[in-house]
RNA sequence: UGGGCUGUAGCCAAGCGGUAAGGCACCAGACUUUGACUCUGGCAUGCGCUAGUUCGAAUCUAGCCAGCCCAG
């Protein structure tokens, strides 16, 4: 009997490769595209995650490969946690990040539950991640993936432990991007050649600004930007408009440049400084996961502070039962509240939270 | 009309005799499955105009023009 594999499909190069991959790997795969968003304006669906566009190439790969393809419609629930949860970061003066919410929520767990309603044993997904089952712990964890660059499991930290013994990321042992595209090349899939989403899903034109301004109740209310030390320097149009380690747009001249520092919600304030104000050894988190059993604090770790950062040594402490402490070696640049810290340990993904405070 | 101050790139601004800092904005690249973010590069043959002093002037001198302030 075939194993059977509930595979999202985007329609976008990795995710048809997987289907693929999980069809030679011997598995009786179901293409399936989430329905998340829909904008009022369908024009700008184009290319999104979750557009028509998305779903017919999806459906078109899974005929090629004479897989059945479903299309499954989380669209209340992507508003209620997803989009819903992007907007009331705005309004708290933090800066969030959806992709952790939707993986979290949607793409390994609400899937997850759909998959076994479909009697299907896993779910795959194009992620850049890896799971690994860990003889001598006798657990399963997330690894990142070989392909070093394209990693993922920064967004993937939120996930539900238990759901990782029934995860499959087909293209984990891949080193290259180049390599998956190349596979769908050489099975003469249409979309071999579609650039990498980038944006957020559902805002179109990437103009998350006009899209807060839509879906928030109030304007955002004009404030002060001031200096580390108190000394006003400008306007701003709504602390919407910026978030931590920014130095765009705050059209104010100084001899050296401005960043901001930190977003002060109480007083409406942006506070601005220079460069060097943007660090420090010191976050709590709190919004926890991990991936691991038995975490014993304190906790030597490496830590990210945003996708793109680089791993920094750290130390983990418990501070109360909802928020731990962490302390960096070395200082770390412009670290913003609502995004996530993730730690690892080598290869695997120890776990995660949401930036608090500093 | 008299007195004072100021005039440097689209904007803010340093320089005060040795051959135009910096910032904002803008443009171009890089990065990127969160951030109109970050990073890198570009951006005044010329310093209100005209003469003069000097080997050399944005910097000193004179005149003119423009703006601001204070007097009447």
């Amino acid at each position: 009997m075939k194993k059977r594999v509930l595979l999202g499909m985007s329609g976008g190069v990795d995710s048809s490769v997987s289907a693929i991959l999980l069809q030679e790997a011997g598995y009786d795969v179901i293409g399936a595209t989430m329905r998340l968003w829909e904008s009022d304006n369908e024009e700008e669906q184009e290319g999104g995650c979750c557009s028509f566009s998305a779903v017919y190439d999806a459906k078109r790969v899974c005929d090629k490969l004479g897989i059945p393809h479903y299309t499954i419609n989380f669209k209340d629930q992507f508003k209620k946690c997803v989009v819903n949860d992007f907007i009331n970061c705005y309004k708290n003066a933090k800066t969030p990040n959806p992709c952790i919410e939707c993986n979290k929520h949607i793409k390994f767990n609400l899937f997850m539950k759909k998959a076994e309603e479909l009697s299907c044993d896993y779910i795959a997904t194009g992620h850049y991640a890896k799971v690994e089952y860990l003889e001598d712990k006798k657990e399963y964890v997330l690894k990142k993936s070989n392909a070093v660059k394209k990693d993922q499991t920064y967004f993937l930290y939120s996930i539900p432990k238990e759901v990782l013994s029934k995860v499959i990321f087909p293209l984990s042992n891949y080193e290259d991007k180049g390599e998956i595209r190349q596979i769908a090349k050489e099975h003469e899939l249409l979309i071999a050649q579609k650039p990498d989403s980038q944006e957020v899903c559902f805002i179109p034109d990437n103009n998350y600004i006009e899209f807060l301004k839509e879906n928030l109740e109030k304007e955002p209310k004009k404030g002060d930007i001031i200096l580390t030390d108190g000394t006003i320097l400008g306007k701003h149009n709504g602390l919407i408009n910026y978030t931590v380690g920014q130095r765009k747009g705050l059209k104010i001249s100084y001899k050296t440049p401005l960043y901001v520092i930190k977003l002060d919600k109480e007083k409406n304030q942006v506070i601005v400084g220079e460069e060097k104000e943007l660090y420090s050894n010191v976050l709590y988190a709190e919004e926890l996961n991990f991936l691991v059993n038995n975490i014993e604090y304190p906790l030597e770790v490496n830590a990210k502070i945003r996708y793109r950062a680089k791993e920094a040594k750290a130390i983990i402490e418990k501070e109360n039962n909802e928020t731990i402490k962490v302390t960096f070696v070395e200082p770390q640049r412009a670290i913003t509240p609502g995004q996530s810290v993730v730690f690892y340990k080598d290869d695997i993904v120890i776990g995660g939270g949401k930036i608090k405070n500093l």
